[in-house]
Formats: structure tokens, C-alpha cells, sequence
DNA sequence: AAGTTGACCCCGA
DNA sequence: TTCGGGGCCAACT
């Protein structure tokens, strides 16, 4: 236990369940805060998302938007319109920075997972 | 060391 | 219905 225990940072637990999100799917920031053990650190999961670049496998953060299904972290991705052009990409339709059948494309990791 | 910020969420008026 | 404020926890200045 000296030197780096295997203690994940919060952020990697985060990136980990963002990983497992499938293609064509979507999830918020609450549901992955909820799935962590930390519901009411929504705010967290959206600041780790802003730490992803220095993720070492790729993460998928276009498919993790508010819990109304904007896309409320188009902004800070390297690119504008990044974001949705991903989404599209993946066949979610997106319009006016929202996420169209939210609910039908919504990925509960907590039952996926197995949260309970 | 202390204060501010933030890719959010919930509740009251 | 829209608008405003509080809470939460970690990173940043």
C-alpha cells in the first residue's frame, strides 16, 4: 500500500461506466453519479467528463448529456457541433442541442451494470 | 489556505 | 409554466 494503491481516481470510475455506454445510446450525468454511489455528485461526473482527454482509452462523452437530453457539454468539446455530429453518427437524432427519443435511447447503466 | 467555479439536479414560488 | 436559489463535492486560482 505504499506508493499508488489501487485506488481509482473518481474520474476513471466515471470514464469506465461512459466506456460501457453502447453505440446508439445515451445516458445523464445523474444516472452515471447514481450508478457510482453518488447521486448528488451529478456536478462531478460532468467534471470528469471536462478531464477525459487525459483518459487513456478513448471515452465516449458525446453520449453523455443532462438529464433533459441537451447536449450541454457541446461546448466543450474540441470542436462545436462535435458533439451532435457524433450522435448523428451513431443514428441518435439531434435537434436544436437535444437528444430526440431521449427516453427510448436512454442507457440506464445502473441496470446494466447491475446497481440493484 | 480560502474562495470561486462547474459538461448537474431538485424543490419552492 | 417559467424563474430563482440551494446543495453537492472536487478541481482550479
Amino acid at each position: 500500500m505504499s506508493d499508488t494503491p489501487e485506488r481509482i481516481d473518481f474520474f476513471e470510475q466515471v470514464w469506465q461506466v461512459v466506456r460501457e455506454i453502447p453505440p446508439g445510446r445515451v445516458t445523464s450525468y445523474g444516472a452515471i453519479a447514481k450508478a457510482l454511489g453518488a447521486a448528488k455528485s451529478s456536478r462531478m461526473v460532468g467534471f470528469a467528463m471536462n478531464a477525459s482527454h487525459a483518459a487513456v482509452v478513448e471515452v465516449p462523452a458525446h453520449r453523455v448529456v443532462n438529464r433533459n437530453g441537451v447536449l450541454t457539454g457541446k461546448h466543450h468539446f474540441p470542436a462545436p457541433g462535435e458533439m451532435q455530429r457524433k450522435l448523428e453518427a451513431e443514428g441518435i437524432a439531434v435537434v436544436d442541442d437535444r437528444v430526440q427519443n431521449f427516453e427510448a435511447l436512454f442507457w440506464n447503466p445502473i441496470e446494466e451494470l447491475g446497481g440493484d
